[in-house]
DNA sequence: AAGGGCCGCAACCGCGATGTG
DNA sequence: ACACATCGCGGTTGCGGCCCT
C-alpha cells in the first residue's frame, strides 16, 4: 500500500511529476524561508533523491536534506521516510507469526513503546509495529477478547520472577543495555507515573498521562466498547464473521477457542509456587486461578523482569502472506482441540503460547505499561479496598478457604469494581476491561457471558460478542471448576481479607507488592509494610516512602 | 454492478528529550 | 543557565483498497 507506488507507479512518474517531480503545489506547506515543502505521499523521485543523499552524507541532519538535495520535504519527513521505507535491511511484508507473538509479548511488557519494540524486531519499524498493534487492538476490541494471551501473561510472570531471582536488578545481567538502563529506576518511575496525582486513596488514578497503555485504554480499550466486549460501533457486517472466528463453536464450546486453565495450570502453578505467593492455601489444584492471580502478581514484578540478555528471536522468516491471511497458523494453540477456523492470524496467534524464552527481556520499561498498567490499576484498586473491605470480606467468608489465596487479589478488585462501578473511573474504562486484557477467557468458556461487570458496571449497552454456544447447566457444571476464576465476582469468596486484621496473609501481599516494586524498593516497602502490619494503619501519605503512592502504600491499611 | 463502510497503511503532527553554542 | 536546533517517539489522520450488502 505504498503511496509512492500509487503516485508514481513504481517510478513511472506522471506528467506532472516529471515536470515537477519534487513539488506538488497542491500538497505542500510553507517551509523554511518560505519554501513550500511538500507533504503527503512520497514519489519515487523523491525517494531516489533521499536515498542518494543518505548514501552521500549518511543519516542524520535531516533538515540539511531539504537544503542540499533540492528535496522539498522537511527533515522530519525525510527521516521518517528513510527510517520507515528506504533504509536498507527493512523487512517488508506481513509480520510472521513469530514476529506477531513477539510483538504481543513485548507489548505486554513495554506497553506502547514502539521504538523499543522495533529494536527487537530487526527490519521492522516502530510505525509498522504500531499500526499492527493498533489494528490488532481494534480487532480484539470488536471481538471482546483480552489483549494478551494468557501465556503471555504467564510468561511475563515467569520471566519477571526469574529476573528477580536472578538478581537482574543488581545489574548482573550486563548483556542488555535496557536492563541496565532501566533497572534502577523503572519501577519507581512506572509506579510514580501511574500514581502521580493520586494524592488520596482512590480506586482510580485521576491521570495516567505517562503510561501509554493508559492512553490506549482511554482512547480505545478504555472506551466502554472495549470493556463491554462488544463495541456498539461494531460493524454489523463484521460481527458474524469475527464472532465465528474468535468464538468458534465448531467444537461445541469456547473451550475450543480459548485456553483452559488446566492447560496452563502447570505453568501457572509452577510460577505461582515459585513466586512464593502462589496458592499455598489452596488444597485443591482445580481451584487455581493461575491467570488471574498470576497476572496480577506477575505483573507486579514485570518491570523487574530484566533477567537476561536481549536475544531477539526475530529470526523471523519473511512471509509474503499478509499477516491476516495465514490459512493455518497453528502455533500450538492453547487449546488441545483442533485449531478453530480463524480468519485472522493474530487470533490464531493469540491462541498460541509463546515459546519459552521466545525473547529475553529487557522489556521492563520506565514507562512500562501494557500488563503493568493493568497490574498498577489493580494495585490501585487493591489499595482502595481498605475502605470497604468489611462487608465484602464478610460476604466472602462463605467461600471455602481453599479458594482464598487464589482469588484474593481478584476478589479485592472485583469488590472495588462492584463498589465503585466503572463510571467513576477517570480512565474512562472499566476496570474489568483492563482485567480482561490479561485475564483469559473462562475455563468454562462462559466468561463472555459471565463477564457482565464491563457491561453492567460501565452502564454501556455494549454486548459481548455473540456467543454461539449456549451453555447448559450441565455443561457449566462440568466445565466450570468450583470457582470460576475468570469471573471476578466469583472470586469474591475470599477470606483473604479479614475484617479485623486486614489481609489475612499480609506477608503474602507484602511480598507481592515488593515484587511489584522491585528489589530497590522492596526492602523499603517490606519494612514499611511490616511496620504497619501490626497496626493495620498502612502508610499515610506522609509516611509513604515514595510520594504519590497512596494506592500502593495503603494497601495494608485495612480496617 | 454499484455504493457504502471499514480496514490497513503511510504520513503527518505535537511534544518531549537531547545536543550544541 | 538559557535558547535554539535537531532528533525521536507516540498518537492521529487521510486515503486507497477491499469487503459486504
Amino acid at each position: 500500500m505504498s503511496r509512492t507506488t500509487t503516485d508514481s507507479e513504481d517510478g513511472l512518474l506522471s506528467k506532472d511529476q516529471i515536470e515537477s517531480p519534487l513539488m506538488d503545489e497542491s500538497n505542500g506547506g510553507i517551509g523554511n524561508g518560505g519554501i513550500v515543502l511538500k507533504k503527503g505521499p512520497w514519489t519515487s523521485a523523491e525517494d531516489a533523491i533521499l536515498v542518494e543523499y543518505v548514501k552521500k552524507h549518511g543519516e542524520g541532519n535531516w533538515n540539511a536534506v531539504q537544503k542540499h538535495s533540492g528535496l522539498f520535504r522537511c527533515g522530519k519527513s525525510c527521516r521518517l521516510r528513510w527510517a520507515n521505507h528506504l533504509r536498507p535491511n527493512l523487512k517488508k511484508g506481513a509480520f510472521t507469526p513469530e514476529e506477531e507473538r513477539l510483538i504481543v509479548e513485548l507489548h505486554a511488557k513495554m506497553g506502547n513503546k514502539w521504538a523499543r519494540m522495533a529494536a527487537h524486531l530487526p527490519g521492522r519499524t516502530d510505525n509498522e509495529i504500531k499500526n499492527y498493534w493498533n489494528t490488532r487492538i481494534k480487532r480484539r476490541q470488536r471481538a471482546g477478547l483480552p489483549l494478551y494471551p494468557p501465556e503471555v501473561c504467564l510468561q511475563a510472570l515467569q520471566e519477571s520472577q526469574q529476573g528477580q531471582s536472578s538478581g537482574a536488578l543488581n545489574g548482573t545481567d550486563t548483556a542488555h543495555h535496557d536492563s541496565l538502563q532501566t533497572n534502577s529506576y523503572e519501577i519507581p518511575d512506572v509506579v510514580f507515573d501511574s500514581l502521580k496525582g493520586n494524592s488520596c486513596v482512590l480506586p482510580y488514578v485521576p491521570e495516567l498521562p505517562d503510561i501509554s497503555a493508559s492512553g490506549m485504554l482511554m482512547k480505545g480499550l478504555g472506551s466502554s466498547p472495549y470493556c463491554g466486549f462488544m463495541p456498539p460501533t461494531m460493524h454489523r457486517q463484521k460481527r458474524p464473521r469475527e464472532s465465528t472466528a474468535l468464538f468458534p463453536t465448531s467444537g461445541g464450546s469456547y473451550k475450543d477457542g480459548f485456553p483452559q486453565f488446566d492447560q496452563f495450570e502447570n505453568d501457572a502453578d509452577r510460577v505461582a509456587r515459585s513466586y512464593g505467593l502462589s496458592f499455598p492455601h489452596d488444597p485443591d489444584p482445580t481451584t487455581k486461578s493461575p491467570l488471574s492471580f498470576g497476572v496480577i502478581q506477575g505483573s507486579h514484578s514485570l518491570s523487574n523482569g530484566n533477567s537476561s540478555a536481549s536475544k531477539p528471536t526475530c529470526g523471523a522468516v519473511k512471509l509474503e502472506l499478509p499477516s491476516l491471511q495465514y490459512p493455518e497458523t497453528d502455533l500450538g494453540s492453547w487449546s488441545t482441540s483442533p485449531p478453530p477456523p480463524l480468519l485472522e492470524s493474530i487470533d490464531n496467534f493469540i491462541q498460541s503460547p509463546p515459546p519459552v524464552g521466545a525473547f529475553e527481556s529487557d522489556c521492563a520499561s520506565p514507562r512500562n505499561s501494557g500488563l503493568l498498567d493493568a497490574l498498577l490499576y489493580e494495585a490501585k484498586t487493591l489499595g482502595s479496598t481498605k475502605n470497604h473491605s468489611t462487608d465484602k470480606s464478610s460476604n466472602s467468608s462463605s467461600v471455602t478457604p481453599g479458594e482464598v489465596a487464589d482469588s484474593s487479589t481478584l476478589n479485592v478488585c472485583e469488590t472495588e469494581w462492584e463498589e465503585y462501578g466503572d463510571p467513576i473511573s477517570p480512565l474512562g474504562h472499566s476496570a474489568t476491561s483492563l482485567f480482561s486484557e490479561c485475564t483469559p477467557i473462562s475455563a468454562s468458556g462462559s466468561s463472555l457471558e459471565e463477564v457482565p461487570p464491563a457491561e453492567t458496571l460501565t452502564g454501556s449497552n455494549v454486548k459481548p460478542e455473540p456467543a454461539d454456544h449456549a451453555w447448559t447447566p450441565e455443561e457449566q457444571k462440568e466445565a466450570s471448576p468450583p470457582l470460576d476464576y475468570t469471573r471476578p465476582d466469583a472470586l469474591l469468596g475470599s477470606d483473604w481479607l479479614e475484617p479485623s486484621t486486614g489481609f489475612k496473609d499480609q506477608s503474602i501481599m507484602n511480598d507481592a507488592i515488593a515484587s511489584l516494586l522491585g528489589e530497590d524498593l522492596a526492602t523499603d516497602y517490606k519494612h514499611m509494610a511490616s511496620g504497619t502490619s501490626t497496626s493495620n494503619q498502612g502508610w499515610g501519605l506522609g509516611s509513604c516512602p515514595w510520594n504519590n503512592m497512596p494506592a500502593v502504600c495503603q494497601m495494608t491499611d485495612l480496617p
